[in-house]
DNA sequence: CAAAGTTAGTTCAATCATGAACAAAATACA
DNA sequence: TGTATTTTGTTCATGATTGAACTAACTTTG
């Protein structure tokens, strides 16, 4: 076995992606912080801002937008079920899928919930000029694209 | 409650947040997958990352640097033991702190899986000039230090 | 129509991180 | 010196996430 030549912490390109993963870390533990006095915790949140956007998707769907496994969505939904904020309703067509929908309640958490979500990420975005931060969004999403080729 | 002026996904700051967040799993995924066949987990590899670095830190030390609790590392630490990875040396001052060391076959693995991370990272950040790759690291250390204040 | 295959959701066991409570050891300080 | 406080590492209960196995329902195809 050789010795690698150059130790990742003199790569550049190294330092950076622990300076994101440090950084994605932090902002996760705060917006957790930020989300407790809600009473919703980050997946939850999740869950919540998809269905807004993609009512009456079913399991399956939210799971795939989640990235997250099927499983993961039946452990999590009772939690906001029982909470009032998420509503099951079976599909006519196919007995097998159920159709997710935010209640009125749901909904009113989840605006309650996204104004701390956007005045926490506003300030940590804060830190780079617009410009910078449409930049860094930009490599992400190459990134993810990148990868996404498996 | 009132209507919330702009969505969240119509915010440039939280698009770039979304897309940093979703690139962040996707290479944790893949560098996990890519870690595999070499037995061992990021969580590991982390920990024998520090230990390189920082030979004979205390438990309490390496807990600290990883952001992480320290009953983690203690869970943690048997299975690269076992491993024979690393070793845990009473210290001679203080009778309850563990010195922590890379044995040789650590310091291997550690190399071989080195090999496989900045193959991984290289590839992921390529994505990107040099320039805009060092523009997000510093645009992420800013964030982290922004949040360190608490 | 019937058999084979696929898909949606659930259950379960395994893994992992976390924080609280704890024991042993060191330190502060009076 | 002796009591109080702090610090290190461990244990334990909890909650999150995962993937495999499973059931029920739908679809394909012969």
């Amino acid at each position: 076995m050789n010795k690698i030549q150059e130790l990742p912490w003199d790569n550049p390109r190294f330092r950076t992606w622990i300076a994101v993963a440090r950084a994605e870390k932090a902002i996760v533990r705060a917006l957790s912080k930020s989300l407790e006095p809600l009473g919703l915790k980050i997946a939850q949140l999740d869950m919540l801002m998809n269905l807004y956007r993609h009512p009456g998707q079913s399991q399956h769907d939210l799971a795939r937008r989640l990235l997250v496994g099927r499983s993961n969505i039946t452990m999590l939904l009772p939690q906001l079920e029982t909470q009032g904020l998420v509503r099951r309703e079976n599909d006519a067509n196919d007995r097998r899928v159920l159709r997710l929908y935010l209640t009125p309640d749901g909904e009113e958490r989840l605006m309650e919930a996204l104004a701390v979500y956007t005045k926490l990420i506003d300030r940590v975005m804060a830190q780079s000029t617009p410009a910078q931060c449409e930049a860094m969004g930009e490599q992400m999403r190459r990134i993810s694209e990148a990868l996404a080729e498996d």
